[in-house]
Parts: structure tokens; C-alpha cells; sequence
DNA sequence: CTTTACATCTTGACACTGTCTAGTCTGATG
DNA sequence: CATCAGACTAGACAGTGTCAAGATGTAAAG
């Protein structure tokens, strides 16, 4: 976010082959993204943010589509990242970590919504492109172990474990779905709860589905 | 789904004033909606589908915000009889109820992706309209009074059911919603199961996260 | 230094979208 | 029969994504 409004000479080399319009395009993309939602994201707002002319993208990403791939491929690194902070930050019993991992999901979520819709809900990302295909196998992994290390077994050996896999995924999927919705709030009112409150909250939630935190 | 595939004379009348062109552009706007998602969801295609020209649903709906409105609105009275539907084939105890509504929820999505698609993860509904409101909160009082039936608390008195009405929300939301992207699969291979085993699968899932069946 | 090759970016066209306006048609009311 | 209001049509407009052709700068080869 720093030039990008000085649409005129990015950096300081001519109009032309301005250093990486690539990654200039995926920035001007995320920000149109997160302003105006994916069902009204435009292609040419891009380039236009970007300082480009409308058919300046297509060399780079073919499509709008392999735009949008690429932006969701760089939202599950985000995504990732996201679980990783909250569990440096967590104790270190498989528990909390495993709690912190939803909380990183969901703080994903509420941060970026546009793109978590688009890397979730949408029809767009090319979901047979490599890249993409790797990060968010990678996301699903972690999950995966995070369960694993809490249980001790592997969920692919034992399907009942896989199913409490299947279990903090939902909850915390659909939680986050709900919550960028505006929906949530019909039930818990996370928004007016301070950010300790909501964690605790969410944690609870997320582990009382696991069974694992005395109910009541 | 009758006629609509002879756009010259819909019912019997001349081509103008054909009985309800209302009703007959929001089936047509479904039919839509469920071949090309919402996100390639177009107006024009609606009328021309309704045998109609291309301005005529504006003096219906007068947007087409207007129009996936009352299609949302639509969906969401589908959707809560897809759980009494299912309520009805279940056992009477409200832990058999509480299940089957959930089911309900799950099958909705799965024969309505593009809809449920259009009720939860979009932004062109108008969620401030009435009649769409009112039955979004008619979905959701139903939970609350399926959770009420089973613990016998009202869950707006107290918070820890309420706390589970959240849970029991998000678990089959957030299967719902994974299932109808394709991602559930990673875990658990619904699509291969039959269907008595899916909803025993679906069933164990969602009563064990509210700690309501033996673990293991 | 010139020339050639090439990737990059621009420009204009196309079909399509939603919305606006003005106009046309139809059926019922007086 | 004349009138009128609601229902629908038809054309225009700005905006969209994509395609083809051209212009531009860079770098390598002669």
C-alpha cells in the first residue's frame, strides 16, 4: 500500500515494463477485492488501479480467472500464516494450539473477508491449478496434524479420529461463515465482546465441540 | 419446470399480460441461478428465458437485486421445510429431531448449492427486506426451538444453551458449506457412501458435537 | 552501432451485462 | 367508444471480460 496512487510512474522507470506489474496487479486486485466483494470485482478496475491499460493483465494471468487463482493462492499463505501467529502466541499443550488454530481461521476470516469468500465460496479460482491446489492441501494438513498431535493418532489410520477433524473443521468453518455473513451475532453477540471475551468464547466453542471442555 | 421452453405464448394468452410473469420470472431466475451459479447469474438471461424482453422484469422487481430477493426469500421457506421433511421420517425424541433438521439443512444445500450460495454467502440479496428477514429468522427460531425441545432451557435465558444453539448451527453450517465446494471429501468421503450411511455419518457428527453420543 | 527478436503493454473492437428512458400495447373503467 | 393506468417493448448508455492487432522498450546477435 504504498504508491499505487501515483498512477502515473510506479517507480521511476518509464510507463513500460514498470519492474513487476505482477505482483503490482495481485496488490491492486486484493484491495479491489476486499472494496468491493468478489461478485463485484472488475478486472479493469485493476489495471486502472494499477496504472495500466484494461488489457495489460491478460499477459500476466491469461484470465480474470488466473488472476483470482493467483490472489487465492496467496490468500491460503495469509490463511496459514494467520493459525501460525495465533499459536506462537498460544500455550503450548496440544489443546491450545489446537484452539488458537480455529481462533487464526477465524481471524482470517474477519480480516479479509472478500478474499476468504473467494478462496472458499466461489466458482472462480481455478481449483485444478497447481499452486493453488498446494496451499490449500497445505491448510487442511495442518489441521490434520494439529488433530493429530491432540489425539495421538493418525487421522488417516483411525476414521474416528478423522472425524473430529472433520468436526473442528466444520465448527470453525462455519462459525467463521456465519460470522462475515453477519449472522452469528443472532446468536452470540461477538462483535460487542472485547477481543479476550470473543477468543474465550470462541475457544470454548470450539473445543466444546471436540468434547473436551466440561460442558456447563 | 412446465412449460418456459416455448417463449412465444407461455399460457394461452396473447403475448402481452400472460397471467403472472412474476412467478414465472422467478422460476425461471432459479433455473438460472442452478445451471450458471450466482456468480454468472444474469438478468437478461432470465428473460429471455421467461420469453420476455430484457426490461420487462424491472417493473416486477425493479432490480436484480429485487429479483434474487424474493428468490432468497423463496429459498429460505424451501429450506425450512427440507427440515420438516425430514423432522417428519425421524424419530419423535428431540435428539432424533434435533438431527434430522440438521440433515435438512444439508440436503437443501446439496440440491440447492447455487441457492444456498445466494441466502448465505452473497451480498445481493437485500437482507434489510421483510419478507426475506422474516423468514431468514424463522430458519433460525426453528433451531433455537429444536435446542430448546432437547435441553428444555430457554436458550434466551441462558447462555450456555444459547452457546449450543451456536455450536449446533455452525457444525451444520460449516458441513453444509464445505460439502456443497467440494472440500469435505478431504476428510470424509460422503459422496461414497449410501445414503443411510451418510446420514449416520452426518447424524454422529452433528449430535457429537454437542456431546450427545458416545464418543469412540 | 545496427538489426533483429521478443516480451510487454496499448488500443480498439466485440458481445455481453444492468439500468434508464421513451414509447407501445392491452384490458378494464367510465 | 374514449380514456387511462399498468404491463411490456425497444433503444440507448456505461460498464464488463476477452480477443486481435499494433506500438514500445529491452536485450541479444550480427
Amino acid at each position: 500500500m504504498s504508491e499505487s496512487n501515483t498512477p502515473a510512474q510506479p517507480k521511476r522507470k518509464s510507463s513500460y515494463h514498470h519492474g513487476d506489474l505482477r505482483s503490482e496487479l495481485l496488490n491492486a486486485a486484493e484491495s479491489i477485492l476486499s472494496e468491493k466483494g468478489v461478485e463485484s470485482f472488475s478486472l479493469r478496475a485493476v489495471a486502472k488501479r494499477a496504472g495500466v491499460s484494461h488489457g495489460a493483465p491478460a499477459h500476466h494471468f491469461t484470465d480474470v480467472r488466473g488472476l483470482l487463482t493467483a490472489l487465492a493462492a496467496i490468500g491460503y499463505e495469509r490463511f496459514i500464516n494467520c493459525q501460525n501467529d495465533r499459536q506462537r502466541l498460544a500455550k503450548a499443550d496440544p489443546e491450545s494450539q489446537l484452539a488458537a488454530s480455529g481462533l487464526g481461521y477465524i481471524d482470517f476470516a474477519l480480516e479479509n473477508p472478500a478474499l476468504f469468500r473467494l478462496m472458499f465460496s466461489s466458482e472462480k479460482p481455478d481449483k485444478s491449478d497447481d499452486h493453488l491446489a498446494r496451499v490449500a492441501n497445505a491448510a487442511f494438513n495442518k489441521l490434520v496434524d494439529d488433530i493429530q498431535n491432540l489425539r495421538q493418532i493418525d487421522p488417516y489410520i483411525d476414521s474416528a479420529i478423522m472425524q473430529e477433524v472433520m468436526t473442528a473443521w466444520a465448527v470453525v468453518h462455519g462459525l467463521a461463515d456465519l460470522m462475515i455473513a453477519g449472522r452469528a451475532g443472532r446468536a452470540i453477540a461477538f462483535e460487542q465482546m472485547t477481543s479476550a471475551a470473543r477468543d474465550a468464547a470462541l475457544s470454548d466453542l470450539i473445543l466444546g465441540a471436540l468434547g473436551m471442555k466440561p460442558r456447563l
